[in-house]
This record gives structure tokens, sequence and C-alpha cells, in this order.
DNA sequence: CTGTTAGCGCGTTCAT
DNA sequence: ATGAACGCGCTAACAG
């Protein structure tokens, strides 16, 4: 059916094995014979099975990039900047990446992991918080460690490394915890006391983290931590927008609100707005990531920034193992306080601490 | 070194013939045999040999995706909702989804499409508009015609069918023209007649078609094409900032300004507001697409919105063989004129029309 | 319903 | 520097 080796063998008169050779480009070949057999490939124009080199070679030009949904910019920065890193500088080379939307489920995950297996793929790049459950920690510990095993080099990008075993995976933790405090150390700056929360998933590592760095800054500053009320939810727009509506029911006096990233903050926003405050005379607001939208908002977003597109980039070349190892297989990015103008001091009007909202 | 079907078979006492007929599941097997062989896959963690099947079978799982930036939250929604409709419903027989970003260069998305008919992909859903340059889009629709060829399905999302040749390609075009000529006449009505344009790339589609319909209503009304001046440039945020910019030089009488798209228009409101112009009441702007971010802009903007996520799932399914191709192998996808805040009547302390502009 | 037999197209020794 | 031969792991006829 289609050209194959042979045809490009026979019409360039050459054996089948030379024309690998020419091909792979990993072996000498005289010149001519080079070039004899470019110009059959190019006649005929031959196209390199894939699946079958990949079969008699066992690996793959696959790598699989674990997304939780890849139209949130967080991840599609993520994964366009691995997808980029994946990609030859030069000509050819290059691995492809397969984007996995996982939606955060842990089922999900494992799922797309054999799916992976099965391809042979030389990498696979896991992205965003985990969930946070022991039994499914261990489950994913499993498939990391057999996939290891078969070749596949991994790579958590943006998440806690697994639990005691850098067998083979490597890891590119965000620095949540750091970030989250210096954002509400920010805000106690500023004179506020009272601090709501939207943060996101309950059970996710990235929630978790960023509250602590958050309830972190608090006990630093001698506030109990229920100076602050707090509310899950989601990771998107309208959990941030309900989210906002429930601080407000639970603490009307609140004079600050951090989001658990800058989608939520977006939606705490709009609900602010609807509730006939402004941002940020009457309630300051703050998110996390810093993602492109965020210098736009109006006002502009205070937040904090990661380096997703170094990030991703980094993973990247890590799965392709074109990078060196951070040393003991962890490396943790930074994350930058951005001050913008959703931040400012609280109205001097209102009680500067409006107790009686905890336990509420 | 990894385990096979055949260590599988022996484990079960089978043939390896009748696993692979457990595992592919369509063909008759007793169940007792049937679970024998299942449990004998758990208990050997057995997972099947992609590239083997691929090779035997002559076909694989995987289906390509060309975006020009998956970053691009108009790409991630598109490549996402593809993705997503590629996923298995209910467990296995789910396809892969490889991402190529092609930076909208017809060199890379050539280039992709050799890598995917390498890896005998069993679809190919190219997505975005594309460069309108007769030597690409032959060279394009040589590429489609080999992928169809061999097997593969195309189809083309949001961007013009190939000339001449529905040779197994599969379109879903974007009604651009429509969607920008409604939302000119929407500018019109409100009184606008001085309307600047910050369209984008030249040589795409997607500009051009917006751009046809912009001229369409602009000359409807009895209005020159002149009467309002247009600039080009990328589809990125700085374009619109530098594009407004331009436009305010060169037309400085302007009262509304329809963007190529809404990242960019959220570029040309900021520079509007670093010049000291307040949107709407001095100068009113438009966008396209309505991304997600685009009703939270403040102003809330008034935009096109073309239904991403339905047009995404819909080429999935197509490149599935899941739903019924269009007659014609072509279908348009409708815009709908979104009308928000960012767009009202021009000032009437304003000269109504500010000509002299043109040509300038 | 199940086993046997052939390849699928390429990489890779091992010779030469 | 090149060719011959084998096998990667699986699917698909074809028997039975």
């Amino acid at each position: 059916m289609a050209v194959t080796l042979a045809d490009v063998a026979a019409r360039a008169g050459v054996s089948a094995a030379t024309v690998s050779r020419v091909l792979s480009g990993n072996y000498p070949v005289a010149g001519a014979t080079r070039s004899r057999v470019l110009r059959a490939v190019e006649e005929l124009e031959y196209v390199v099975n894939g699946p079958a080199s990949a079969l008699a070679a066992a690996r793959s030009d696959l790598v699989g990039v674990l997304v939780h949904d890849v139209a949130d910019p967080f991840f599609g920065v993520l994964a366009g900047a691995v997808q980029g890193a994946l990609d030859p500088p030069d000509g050819v080379g290059g691995k492809l990446a397969v984007v996995c939307n996982t939606g955060g489920s842990p089922e999900r995950e494992l799922n797309y992991l054999t799916l992976l297996q099965r391809q042979r793929a030389a990498a696979v790049v896991l992205t965003g918080g985990a969930v946070a459950d022991a039994a499914h920690q261990e489950a994913l510990a499993t498939r990391v460690r057999r996939l290891a095993a078969a070749g596949t080099r991994v790579v958590l990008c943006g998440r806690p490394p697994l639990a005691g075993e850098p067998d083979g995976a490597l890891t590119l933790a965000f620095d949540n915890r750091g970030g989250a405090r210096r954002l509400t150390e920010h805000l106690l700056a500023l004179g506020h006391r009272a601090i709501g929360c939207v943060a996101g998933p309950r059970e996710r590592t990235t929630t978790r983290d960023r509250l602590a760095g958050h309830h972190a800054a608090l006990r630093a500053a001698g506030l109990p931590e229920e100076s602050g009320p707090v509310v899950h939810g989601g990771y998107d727009r309208s959990a941030g927008y309900d989210g906002a509506r429930e601080l407000l029911r639970r603490a009307p006096g609140l004079t600050a609100v951090v989001a658990g990233n800058d989608t939520l903050a977006l939606g705490v926003c709009a609900a602010l707005r609807d509730a006939g405050l402004r941002v940020p005379q009457d309630v300051s607001v703050a998110g996390f990531d810093d993602l492109p939208f965020s210098q736009d908002a109006a006002p502009a977003l205070t937040t904090v920034r990661l380096p997703l597109q170094e990030a991703g980039a980094r993973a990247g070349r890590l799965a392709l193992g074109a990078e060196e190892p951070p040393p003991g297989a962890v490396a943790t990015v930074q994350a930058e306080l951005m001050v913008r103008a959703s931040t400012s001091a609280p109205r001097r009007t209102k009680r500067p601490t409006p107790t009686g909202t905890a336990r509420g």
C-alpha cells in the first residue's frame, strides 16, 4: 500500500539497512549513497512508518502532557511551553506532545498514564496540583514507578514530589506557600486585618499550600487563623463569584479578599461590583498565577507571578533529557509578588477589625 | 524485558490470538476464557504495546491537533474541546490528541503534518486561520491529499475549505465575515461614522474575512471604505496597544475602534486609557471571539461570539467519524453579536465625521 | 469459539 | 561503508 523502506532501497539501488542509516543519521554513510537515497526518498514521497520504527527501536517520539484543562490559561501556557521545548529548534528530532485533559480527576490521570505507557511514550509531564489523598498518591506513585521502569522519563511540574521516591521522577515544584504568604503579608502591611479567602478545591495540594502560606502570614502577624473566613469551591470564575457572595454574607466587614487564583479573583471582583462595592476602595482583591489577562483587568490585579512559561519549557527539556536534572531531583520555582491596582489600604471609615465574623 | 501478549497467553493457558481478541473486544470469546485472560493481564500488569499493534493493524490511536498556540485561549478552548470529544465517554477506545503549535507558520504546519503522517495518525484537525498564500495553499492541499490517501481523516476547523478539493477533508468554517459585518452595523446604528480598525496579520484568512465584513457594512451604509483607517499587526495584546496608538495618531477624531479579536481589543483599551480616553464614553471598542475573559473586562467587551467549545467538539467527533459529515463536506459555524458595555453612542460634542483622516 | 500461521516495516546485530 | 538476516509485539486470515 504505502511506500516502504524497501521501496526506497530498491529505487536507490541499496539495501534497506542503508536507507535506515541515512534516515536516522546516526551512522556513517558515504556522501554519494546518502544523496542517492535522499533523492529516492523525495521522488517516492516516502514517510517513515512511526509505529514500525517505534516497535523495532522500542521507543517512540511521544511525550505525554497531563493537564487539568488546556482551555484554562494556566495549563494552556504550561502545555504550550512544554510543547515548544519538545520542538526541534533546527529541524528534525523533535518529539510530539500528547495533551491529556484530566479534569483534575485521579482516575482519569491514572487512565491516561496507562494509555501513555501503552504508547511507550518517551516521557510524561504531569502538571498542576495533585489530589492530596493518600490512596491516590500511592496509586500514582506505583504508576510512575512502572513508567520509569519502562524507560519513560517522568516530570512533575507544579506539584509537590511524590512521597518517598524520586525513582526517576523529576519535580519542578511551585512555591505556592511562599508566594501566598508574601501576598497576605502585603495586605497586612497595607493595614488589612479582616481578610477573606476564596480558596480552591479543598483536596488539591495547590489549594492547601496557598492557604497554608496565607495562614502562616496571619499567624506571624499575631492574628488568629480564624481572623479571616475561608470558602472552598472550584477554580473557575463562577466559584469566585459565589465564594465572594458567601464571604460577604459571613463577614460583611471584610476589607480584602485573597483568591486561590486569578480566575477566581475575577469572579470575586464581579461579585463585589454587583454588590455595589468598589475595588480596591471598598475591598481589595488579590489573585495568584499572574495569567496574561490579569494585568488587563480593571483594576489591574495584584497577584503572585508564577513563571509558567519558563517552568513549562524547563519541564519539557527535562523530559527530553536535554537539561541537567536538579540536585535531589527536585527544584522549586519561585513565585513573585506583583502589586498592582486591585489592592490598597483599607478605608479608615470602616471599623478596622470587624471581629465576630469567625465561626460564622 | 516488558511483559508481552505471549506471556499473558502462557499464563492464561490460551493462545496469543485469544488474548488479543479479548483485549480488543471486537470478537466473540467465551466468558470463562475471557475472565481467565483478564486475570492474567491483571496479575502480570500487562500493558498493550501501542506501536506494535499500530504496526500490525496499520492504524494508530493518535489524532493530531494543529493550533497556532495553545497558550492563546482561542486555541486552548478549541484544542480542549477536540481533546474532550476524543475521550472515551465510557472507558476505553479513546484516542490521544497530539497538540502541535505551528505559530501560524506555513512551514511548521507542513512539517507537523508530515510528522503526523509518520505516526499514521487516525485523523488531523487543522484549526485557526490559514495563510492566504497560493503557494502555501497548494502545498497544504497536496499534504492533505496524501494524508487522506493514507487513510487519515482531515478536518479543518475555523478556516475556509481548501481550494477545489473536498478530497476527504471536512471543513467547519467560521462566519467571520458575517459576524464582523453585524458588529460594524451595530456601531453604525449607534451613530458612529469614524471607525478605526486594528486588524490582525494581513495575510491571514481570518483577518481578511473579518475586514471584509467590516468594509461590507461600511459600504452598505454608503460610507467610503476609507472612512475608517486600518492598521495591521499581530494578534496579540501588544499589537492592539500599538495599533490603537497608530490609529489615534492618524485619526484623532475616531469615535470607535473594532479590533481583530478580543486580545487585540484589550490592548486597544489599554492604549486608550493611557491616552486619557474613556471607553466607551470617548471611544467605543469592540472585539471578536468572545473569549472567557471578555465579559470580565472593564468595561465588559462588546464582541462577536464564536461557539469555540461546540465547534471544537464537533471537529473532534468528525475526526473520529462519530458524526455525520455536513452536506458538501463544509459547514459554517455562525457568529453571534454580543453587545456589552464597551460600545455606546458617540459623544455629540465631537464632530460627527472627522474626515481628512483617510490616506493619512 | 480457539489455535496456527504469516507478515506489518523497521532497527540492528553480524559479517563483509 | 554496506548488505543479509533476524526479530520487535501484535493483528488478521485461515483453519479446525
